[in-house]
DNA sequence: ACATGAATATTGGAT
DNA sequence: ATCCAATTTTCATGT
């Protein structure tokens, strides 16, 4: 995995290793060192110089990682162009996107480390407790919601957003469900109303609404009270504790 | 800058180098090579076997990157504790953080290179072109929206949150104003609308909705029109064009 | 290409 | 601690 490794390379010595991985391309590159950055794009930025590490992968995303903090200081998700530069004696990469048009420049000053690695497809990953997963769980259990709803439609379209959930409870009143994975704020509160207003238009008979989630906050579910609309307690992931008898979100079909 | 570099350590050699360097402190720590992934917290995932890049910075932030991606594969923002076992004579580091309680769990199989840095305090950095900007820019000059609109107040609270700017026009009218950096969708419509019905409620008299964005979507741009209210160009950024003689956002106060 | 909404969103600010 | 809104959000998905 490991193709060339570079401790402390001066500019020359850089400038021939970037060329040549660039070049043969599906490398993973990171050089950590002393560089300035600059950004122009949709914002524009301009980075001190200062110690970072660039990560440039095999399909063209670029990051440049500061000291502190998960995100990067500044990236680009895709380069559509990249060039090498010697520019008084530094090494300076520039890396373009054609749309929107976007460029981040890298001045390296100092250079610690320049590592290029071939990694392998990517493996096979899961992840649990999505959004969509709890959809897909209340679509095969929708009395999980409430004893004797029944299912009408998902993902249904309106001209103010796709509703989650569209069902009819047990006295045939029709019944919007909004859904989300973690704490509900007033803006899935808000979101939840404007679905029941145009329902409630669109079929002339009052529709109830539901915001179904692990928790909502106090001010959401004021607002939602203050609406006449409902919280339904649902989680997205198992709980730690070992599963219990009673039939969840969990179990298989 | 750089402190220690391992190339192609075994199990034992990288456990040593992991206790020193985590011990140490104040170190940016890069580990490439094959890995499992497991993380469980707000969600749970698992990742096969594979080419990995992990990241831990000094201030405790994880991120384990895969091959293609701007974003990490699985990431922790800060972590409390930090741990090390041998396990089957692998190597696994577990990372674990309090509220909310999440853990990522990292198995390295075949590690390429393992590097150790001590990057020295984050350097300047300033970015342009954000709506906080664009906010400070009309606050100074409020008739580049329109000719004698008067500000009266600066992310004014309501109940719904926060309005961006509020006003009087010319002839007396209460204004509110909704910025948005970049291209305006629904959602800022929705939200617009919220305030303008809540002031209007709360003065008992008419109000008039502004959104003041570079561009909106053709959506928004209808629901604005059916609620009556209005749209007003404003750009983040100076154009990439010299600076013409007209007065703008972007001139010295 | 455009619009929409989720995300383990993260981050910063206000209360 | 909680809540809120911005973000160069990125990303997948549907039209």
């Amino acid at each position: 995995m490991l193709i060339d490794l570079l401790h402390e390379p001066d500019a020359e010595a850089l400038l021939v290793f970037l060329r040549e991985q660039l070049r043969a391309g599906g490398r993973w590159l990171q050089i950590a060192g002393e560089m300035e950055v600059l950004y122009h794009g949709r914002a524009a930025s301009s980075a001190d110089a200062g110690d970072y590490l660039l990560l440039l992968k095999p399909d063209g995303s670029l990051q440049v990682h500061a000291p502190r903090g998960i995100k990067p200081l500044n990236w680009q998700p895709r380069t559509d162009e990249l060039s090498l530069e010697l520019d008084g004696g530094r090494v300076v990469l520039v890396a373009e996107r054609a749309s929107p048009h976007e460029l981040v420049r890298v001045a390296f000053l100092d250079t610690a480390l320049a590592a290029a690695l071939a990694p392998r497809e990517e493996a096979g990953f899961v992840l649990q407790g999505s959004e969509a997963e709890m959809q897909r769980a209340l679509t095969r259990s929708p009395e999980l919601i409430e004893p004797g709803l029944e299912l009408l439609d998902v993902e249904l379209p309106t001209d103010v957003g796709g509703i989650d959930l569209f069902a009819r409870d047990r006295h045939g009143r029709l019944v919007v469900v909004e859904l989300k994975r973690a704490k509900a704020t007033h803006e899935a509160v808000h979101q939840l109303a404007r679905y029941v207003q145009r329902v409630s238009e669109a079929v002339g008979e009052p529709v109830r609404g539901v915001l179904a989630a692990p928790e909502a906050t106090v001010p959401a579910l004021e607002r939602l009270g203050a609406l006449g609309l409902e919280f339904r307690e649902v989680a997205a992931l198992p709980l730690d504790e070992a599963v219990d008898a009673q039939p969840g979100l969990f179990d298989p079909p």
